[in-house]
This record gives structure tokens, sequence and C-alpha cells, in this order.
DNA sequence: CATGAATGAGGTTTCATTCAT
DNA sequence: TATGAATGAAACCTCATTCAT
């Protein structure tokens, strides 16, 4: 009988083990060893998962994305906070900003690699979508005010994310979710609400 | 006699080709020899210039950076509208474009690195601090509500721009123009005008 | 499971082909291709091994250090004759003149590396007080005359080996040996010997 | 009028600079810029007074060769004593210690380069001779012992030389003078003296 | 004569990838 | 399935040498 392995789980946990180290020594620096050390496997085992290292880096910066979808979706139905939705993509703790800096440290690969520029742009689209749904289930009537908007938050979101990502000290999470009350309110007031 | 040379303008020259490369092919994939061959010159040159690839690389970024500046205090005097001087620092034209690109891909070295790290922040103080000057010879009374607004104008800025870098064809000059006009509206118009 | 291989053994086989390289080329003009090569294998290899090419270098000294050792020490319960041990050290076969290269070699470097400096001493140390032990079991009484008389023999090999490295047709072995036993009979006859 | 410049004379300054940072930094870390600049000029000039490199550094060695050469003939006539005589060729002052460095860093060249042997055996060949003229002139009777002892006290002074090179604390001046008196005794004390 | 900018060959070192076990 | 030893391409960097000025 052959020693069962669980594929998918595997794969997640080294993927989880090159965010970490992406996020610690830049993408610049990491070596398969890095991952596979941070595994706490070998460096064979990291290719005999992953095509290659490409392949395992792409896996990492999936895993930083669905992370935070994931997050947002466990979290929706049950929250009627919209801020607090919304914060849940802002660097405020230790896992956040570390699916912060994966994305970051991915920015200069999208920036020559037509795939992974094709890939950010779906991300972009994907979370401009959420977002919408996010409005709507809300209580905001759907349509391109709305669909405006959603840009918009997410525009006010990266800019806020990077601020806080490079100077954690003057963006801690009160300060992100009181920029981010403050520049959303006007967007948000200038939509029609359903119930109205 | 030796070959009279300015060392400043070689530097200058290197620094400029560097960024060309890292625009076009991404930090990770930038090499001396690249840098050489984008210059017209050996790698033993760019080595005789700076002291190493490291030198090279943040002489670009510093190059990027300064490059706006230069073109915001140019401009600033002779120009009365405030969103033309904003729109200095959005990726509106391949000049443009590629100071975002370097800057990007920079973020990456910046999570590890402290130094680059501090820099980074006091790029951004500088930035919010020349906002802020912009903003007063606009006309605004200078106080914390005025600070205020230079960061959140940082923010938006830095959020339009993103989305400016990977979806050149979603955002054109025209459309980033009006998302800044759009959300800077309702930041400037709770500030105080000194005249009124 | 991985291939098997003896660490140590290959370290061995590794210094050891340095030290063949050394002699040959002279410690300025041995590459890592060259260490390489001798050993039959690649220059990633050698640096899987060792750091780098410094760590495989002083690998190499230290080798070339403990063979003499392990040579006298293996012959001194057997061998009654004291001069037979001596040259030991003496350059009078091919494997102990490489060994004389390989030291004489790392002479320059002792002169600025105060690391490898201290060694050098800690290693002459070492000598002189196998020496005196060798002295004494040929039947010397020990104390200060005796260590004297190890220091002295010290210099007297040094300066023969030297001779016999650099002109090894007017030092042939039995011309060192001659040169040995005429200039340590009157330091060994000053000594007091026990059973007398 | 050119401007007249003694050829000679910038040699020998170049060839002492090399001596220097010889003795500083090893013969493997000596680069022409570290001899310019320690004689003060620039790389240019010191190719132009010598071939390449390597004719600078054998004009140091050779330097260093002449510098001991002179000062034992200039001393020869008016001392008496042998010892002090001979003690002009130990390491008992920094410049003779620098000496030292010199002859010790090229040990390493003279091992594969066979122009080089061949220089180092014609030095130790005339330095015997020299010797044997000294101890002539000292009284003793010219003969195959005399040039026996002359081998002797030559192999005597590199064997002390090395020593006090590597471990000056442990072995001043006087250690020196000490141990080339008590072991050279015996040889001396072989010989016949003319007088006699 | 003298300079030092420029060259580029050649060295060390890193590290993704392969593969025998 | 899993290992990690071994490979070797490719990068950076040094530095002797050349040569326009």
């Amino acid at each position: 009988m052959p020693k069962i392995v669980d594929h998918e789980e595997r794969r997640r946990a080294i993927s989880a083990a090159a965010c970490q180290v992406i996020a610690t020594k830049g993408l610049a620096h990491t070596t398969v060893r890095d991952i596979a050390a941070e595994a706490g496997c070998t460096t064979g085992m990291v290719v005999h998962y992953f095509a290659d290292k490409r392949a395992v880096l792409r896996a990492a910066l999936g895993a930083a994305s669905t992370a935070v979808a994931d997050r947002v979706t466990r979290m929706a139905p049950e929250s009627g906070d919209l801020y607090e939705l919304l914060s849940q993509c802002l660097p405020m703790d230790r896992t956040r900003r570390v699916e912060w800096q994966v994305w970051i440290a991915f920015w200069d690969w999208a920036t020559h690699d037509t795939e992974l520029a094709r890939e950010q742009r779906t991300r972009y689209r994907a979370w401009r979508e959420a977002l919408e749904l996010v409005l709507t289930s809300a209580g905001y009537r759907p349509g391109p005010d709305l669909a405006n908007a959603a840009e918009s938050l997410t525009i006010l979101i990266d800019g806020i994310g990077i601020q806080a990502v490079f100077d954690p000290e003057r963006f801690p999470p009160d300060r992100q979710l009181e920029l981010l009350r403050n520049q959303a309110a006007p967007i948000l007031a200038e939509l029609d609400e359903i119930r109205s």
C-alpha cells in the first residue's frame, strides 16, 4: 500500500511557506531552498509538487489572493458593516501584511510578463465585481454609478494599503480605518440607496 | 592628458538606461549587461561609475524619483491648475509609466531592506510636504486639515497610478484625470480657503 | 532515497586535489575550476562541500599539515631512529615536496591575514611540542634545554626544507639527511640524557 | 625642452612602493592600482615604466634582494663582528621584515615559474658565495669546509627568519641574535682558522 | 610624458533543475 | 514517493591592460 498523501494539502503548505519567505526576504531573494526549509521539506519535494520554481511562486501569489477572497466571502453574509468587510483587504495584522507584501512583490513581474499582467487585470476585475456585490447587498442600487464607486473603492484601498505596508507605525489599523471611512464616505454618499 | 568626461553626466546616462531596462524586463531580470547594452557601453564601465550593481539600481530609483520632483517644481510656478500639477505624477505617457514601473519594482526590495524602506518613507514624507506647499500656493489655509488633505491626495494618486500601470487601456490619461478630479474634489471641498 | 556519500571523504578528496594544483601551478594561479578538474568533478560540487574557494584552500593547507603529523605519529612508536622521524618533515619525495609547496604558498597569506597568522603560530607550537615528545621518548630529559633543542630543530628543518624545495637537485634526500645529522648533532650533544 | 625625469629613480620608487604593498596586503592582493597609490602616481605611469605588472613585481623582489646585499656590502669592511653582519639578513626591524615578507611572497611563484625558480637558485648561490667571502675575511681558511659552513649558515638564517616573520613577539631581535649565535657557534668551531 | 577612462577576459559564486537511489 | 547530491549555466565583479587626449 503506497503512502497516501494529500497532494492539494501539500501544495497549499508549500505555497504558504513561499508566501512567508517572500514577505520576509523579498521575492528577489527567495530561493527554492528557502521555501523548502520554511515548509520543512526538501528541495526535491518542492519540485515534485510543482513544475518549477515559477509555478511555486505563482501558487504563492494565488494563495495570497484567494486568502482575502475567502475571508471576505466567509464574512460577508454575517456582517452588516461595510467598512469591516473592506478592511479585510488592508494590512492590519501580520497575516494581511504578508498578503500585501506578496502582491507587491509580483508587481515587478507583472510589468513584463504578459500572462501575469493578464492575471493581474483579471484579479482586479473580480475584485471590483465582488465589491459591487457587497455594495448591492449593503442596500445600494446596481448600475453604472455603483460600478464607478466600486472602482473608486479599489483605488482607495490600494492607496491606503501601500502606505500602510511601508510605514506601519504611521498607519496603524485604526488610522487605516479612519482614512478608509473618511474617503469612502463621499463616494458612497453619491450612490442612490434602493430603499430610498 | 586623459580623456575628460563628465562623471555626473555618465552616471545619469547609466541610471536612465537602468530605468529603461527595469521598466522593460522587470527588476528581477535586469542584468548589468542589459544596462550596459542599453547605455551603449560595456559592463566594466558600469562598474567604473558605480560601486556595484546595487548602486546602479538605487541610482535608477533615485533618478526616477527626482525626475518627477523636477517636473513638478519646474511647472509649479507657472501653472495655476492644481490637477495638471498632480497629474505629473500619474503614468500618463511613456516617460511617466517608466517612472512608475521603476518605483513599483523596488517595492519588493523595500520589504526587507531596512535602508531602502527608510528611503521609501522619506520619499513619501517629502512628497506629502510638496503637496502641502502646492495646496498652500493654490490658496488653501495651512494647518492640520491641509496636511490630511495632502496625505489623502498621496493615497489617491498611488491608487490611480497602480491601476493605470497594470491596465493602461482601461485607464488612459483622460480617465485617470477624471478619477483624480472626482475623488480629489471632496477632499479639497473640506478645506478652508484663505480668501474666504 | 538520495545518493549516499561520505561527506568527509569527499572533502578530503577535494582538499587533496587542491594540494596538487597548488603545488603545480602555485596558489596564485589555482582556480576553483582547476581544483574541480583535478578532483574529477564540477565547480558546483566543490562549492557544495565548501563554503567558498577560501575554505577549500584552507582545507588544503590543513590537509598538508595533518598529513605530516599523521605520518610522524604513525611512525613514532616503532622507530628508534630520531633522524628518520625528523626526515618525515623534509621534502624527500614527491608527497612531501607537495606538502612543503602548499605550506610555503600560504606564507604570503599569513602575512596579512591575522587568522591564518594565528593558525601558523599554533601549528609551529604544536610542532615544537611534538618534537619535545619525540626527544623525550628518545631518551632525553625534559626541561627548558629540551624545549630549546626542539625549537632549534624546527628552525633547522625549515631551513633545510626551503633549500630543498627550491633546489632539489642540489639537495637530494641523502644530502638533506646529511645536513640534518651534521647540524642536529651539536644541538643534541648539549642535552642531558636521562640514562646518563 | 622636455621634462627631465630620472627613469631609474622612478623605477626604484615604484619598486619600493610595490614592496610596501606586498608586505602589507600580500602579493595575492596587490594590484597595480595599490602600487600606484602607494607610489603617489597613476596606474598609467606604473605601466609606463614597466612592461607589465609582472615586471613591477619582479623589480620589487629584486629591490628587496639588493637592499640586503647593499647593506651587507656597505657594512662588511668596517665591521669586525660576523654576527652583526649576518643579522643584517634577519627581520629585526620594520625594513628587514618587509624584505622578508617580499621574499616569502614570491616563494609561491618560484614553485611553478621556472625563470623565477632559477633566479631563486642564483640568489642563494650568490648569498652563499658572499658568506664565504665574509668568512674568509673573518679569518677562516677557504676550502670545501668553509663552503659547507656557508651553506649551513644560509639554512640557519632562513630558519630563524621564518620563525621571526610569523611570530615577532616570540622572536624579538635579541632572541634572534641569541639563536643565531648558539647555532652558528658549532658550525664555525669546526672550521680551521688561517691564523692557527 | 602622463593620465585615467574604458575595455573585456576570466574568476568566483549562486541556484534552479535533474536524477540515481 | 521522496531525497539531496550533483550539475552547469549565468550572474556579478575584479583588474591588468590599452589608448585617446
